[in-house]
DNA sequence: CATAGCAACGAAAACGTTATAGTGTTGAAA
DNA sequence: TTTCAACACTATAACGTTTTCGTTGCTATG
C-alpha cells in the first residue's frame, strides 16, 4: 500500500524544507531553476497531490455545494441536480448531497451539519414538513453567518435570499386557458394540500383562468390530496361522479393516475376528457397515452442555481441585492390533450 | 453577520486556554466543574459548532462517501443513492456525488479530486466509457492508497474489491423461463452492445435459456441498441418484419419504447406479445399497458454498498477478503405479459 | 572596504481541532 | 518539614498547506 504523500514527506526526502516544495511546486522564481526541477520531478513520480482538506482549511473555502432536497428518487429533483452538477463541474465544484425525505428535522440537521465548514454555500428546496411548519431559523441562522443560499422551486418569502422558481400561477393559468381556447368549460383540478406553495400557487392560476373566464368555481371539481399513496379512491370518486371534460393535475403522478383510473371505469383519454399535467418528466413522455404538460426545465433551474451561488461565492464584496429568477416553462402538447 | 465561533475566540473571551475549552466542551473531568458550566454556557449562547474540516485534518478521516455514477437522471441510479444515502445518514457519512456522464475522463478526474483527502471511501458504477476501455488504473491506484471502493452493478473482474451486483445472467434466465413456461418459443431480445456488462450478462441469460430448452437462435431475433435515441427504426424493422410471441428488453426504456412502437403499428401488447423488461422503475409502473419487470431493488443495492464500505471504513485492521453481494431480483408480473 | 542588493532558501504563523505532556498549587500523609 | 498525589489548568505538537518574513552567502557598487 503507498499512502499518499505530503510535502513534509518530500521535503525530508529531497533534505529540503517544506516552503522550497510549495515554492518549487508553484513554479516560485524565489527557488533556483536546479531545485524546482529536482522537486517538480520527485513530486511526479510519487504523484503528489495537494491535500484537499488542508487547502479548506487554509483557505477557509471548500469549493464544495451542499443541496438539499426532500427526495432524490424523483425525476424533477434528479435533473435539477444534474444542472447543478454541471455548472458545479465547469467551476470547480462539488456536490454534497443531502435528503430531507420530506422532514423538517433531517432538513436542519442536515444543513446544520454541513455549514460546519462541508460547504461554501447552500441550494436547497423546502422539505413539506419545513412548509407546514413555516419554520425557516435554521436558514436565516446560516445565511446570517455569511455562507450564501440559493432556494429553488419550493421557496418561501419569509426568506431573504436568491430564489430559482417557475411562475407556478402563470403556468397553471396558461394551461387552463388552453383548455378554455379549445372550448372547454367543465375542467377539474388535481392538486395538493395548501401547504405545498406550489401547489398552491397552481391553484390559485386555475381559479385566476376560471374567474377571469366567468366560469364559476365548482368545488365538486377540485381534489386536493394529502398523500399519493392513498388518493385512489378520491380520484376514482371524481371520475365517476362529476361531469367534466378536461382535467388539471398539478404534477404527473396524479395525472398518470387520474388516466389510469379512468380506463378502469372505461373512459378514455382524451375522448372522455383532456388531461395536462405539470412537471415534465418520464411518465409524461411514455404513458399511453403520452401527457401533455406544463414542462418545468430542472437542468435550466440547477443550473441557474448553481451559476447564482457561485456568482455570489466567487465575488467578495457581498451584496444584500437578493434576486428571484424565473425559469419559462412551455406547454408540451401530447396525445392527453385534443387539439 | 455573526461568524461562526471558534474555540480560540470563546477561549479569549473567557481567559481561559484553547485546551480548557476543548475539554470542558468534552466534558472532561480535568477541568472544574465551575469552568466547564461557565464554558458550556458560553458555547451554548453563542452556538459553537466544531469545524468539520479542522477535524477531518484532525483525525484524517471526513465521515464522507464518495459515490461515483455515470447518470443521476435515472430511476435506478437514483434508488441507488437514495439507499446509500440511508445507510450513511444513520452512520454519520455525508455523500457527495459526483457523475461521470459516461465519460472515462470525467470519471478518473473525479475520481481522483476526491481521492485526495474529500473523501473516506467511494461507491461507484462504471461509465460505459471505462467499460468499453477496460481501464481501471485509476481504480486501482485509489485502492492501493488505501481507500476503500465498493463497485455496483457495472463491475469488472479486474479489480479486486467489494462488489454489489444483482446476478443479471439468472434474472434474465429466468424471464425468458417463464416465456417458455407460458408456451411461447419466439423470444425477441432488446439489448445494449456486448462492452455494458449489465446488457452482455442479461444477453447470456437469454441464450442460456433458450439453449436448455432446446431452441434455435434466431439472430433476427436479437437487437443490440447502441443509442436509445435513435433506436425506433431498428426496433420498428424488428415488430414489422419478425414473428415472435414474446419480447425481452435489458431495461425498461427498450420496453416501453418498444410498444409503443408496436401501438403505432396497430399491435397490441399483450395480445400481439407479451413483454418483460429489466429494472423496476416508474415507467413500467405507469406506462399502459404497465410493465412486467425483473424488479432490481435499487434502495437494497445502495444500502448493502453502503454498509459495506462503512464496515471497511470502521474496523481498524483492514483485510484483503473482498465479497461480493448478489441481491436478489424478482419478476413482477404486470399487464404486458399474458398469464 | 563597507554595504546595498540579490538569489536561494528556511522558519514560523495561520487555519481549528484534539491529545499528550507538562506546570503550578494545594492538601495530606509520612 | 518534606514529599507526593491530586487537581485544575496550560503549552505544545500534530494534521497539510500557503505565505510572509527572515536569514544566509555572495556579488556588484560607490
Amino acid at each position: 500500500m503507498r499512502k499518499k504523500v505530503t510535502l513534509k514527506q518530500i521535503a525530508r526526502e529531497l533534505d529540503v524544507s517544506i516552503s522550497t516544495v510549495s515554492k518549487s511546486l508553484k513554479d516560485s522564481h524565489e527557488i533556483s531553476e536546479d531545485t524546482r526541477q529536482k522537486v517538480q520531478a520527485f513530486a511526479k513520480l510519487y504523484n503528489y497531490k495537494p491535500n484537499n482538506i488542508a487547502l479548506s482549511l487554509k483557505n477557509k473555502k471548500t469549493k464544495t455545494i451542499g443541496i438539499i432536497i426532500p427526495e432524490i428518487v424523483h425525476h424533477f429533483f434528479a435533473t435539477v441536480i444534474s444542472g447543478i452538477e454541471q455548472v458545479a463541474n465547469e467551476n470547480g465544484y462539488n456536490v454534497i448531497v443531502c435528503l430531507s425525505d420530506e422532514s423538517f428535522d433531517k432538513e436542519v440537521i442536515n444543513m446544520e451539519l454541513l455549514a460546519n465548514g462541508s460547504t461554501d454555500g447552500f441550494i436547497l428546496s423546502l422539505s413539506k414538513e419545513t412548509q407546514q411548519k413555516k419554520d425557516f431559523h435554521h436558514i436565516q441562522e446560516i445565511i446570517s453567518q455569511g455562507m450564501p443560499v440559493v432556494m429553488f422551486d419550493r421557496v418561501t418569502n419569509d426568506v431573504f435570499c436568491d430564489k430559482v422558481i417557475i411562475d407556478d400561477q402563470q403556468a397553471a393559468y396558461d394551461a387552463i386557458q388552453f383548455f378554455i381556447s379549445r372550448g372547454f368549460k367543465k375542467i377539474a383540478l388535481l392538486t395538493t394540500v395548501d401547504y405545498v406553495s406550489v401547489g398552491k400557487l397552481r391553484t390559485d392560476g386555475y381559479l385566476k383562468a376560471l374567474k377571469e373566464n366567468s366560469i364559476p368555481i365548482n368545488e365538486d371539481l377540485i381534489v386536493k390530496i394529502e398523500d399519493i399513496d392513498n388518493c385512489s379512491n378520491k380520484i376514482e370518486s371524481l371520475i365517476k361522479n362529476q361531469e367534466f371534460d378536461a382535467l388539471f393535475a398539478v404534477n404527473e403522478l396524479f395525472a398518470v393516475t387520474a388516466i389510469k383510473l379512468a380506463n378502469k371505469q372505461g373512459k378514455k383519454v382524451p375522448d372522455d376528457f383532456s388531461v395536462i399535467g405539470f412537471t415534465d418528466g418520464i411518465i409524461s413522455q411514455f404513458s399511453t397515452p403520452s401527457i401533455s404538460t406544463v414542462s418545468q426545465n430542472g437542468i435550466k433551474m440547477g443550473r441557474k442555481a448553481a451559476k447564482m451561488l457561485i456568482d455570489r461565492l466567487e465575488k467578495e464584496e457581498e451584496d444584500e441585492l437578493y434576486t428571484t429568477e424565473i425559469i419559462e416553462t412551455e406547454l408540451v402538447l401530447r396525445e392527453s390533450t385534443t387539439t
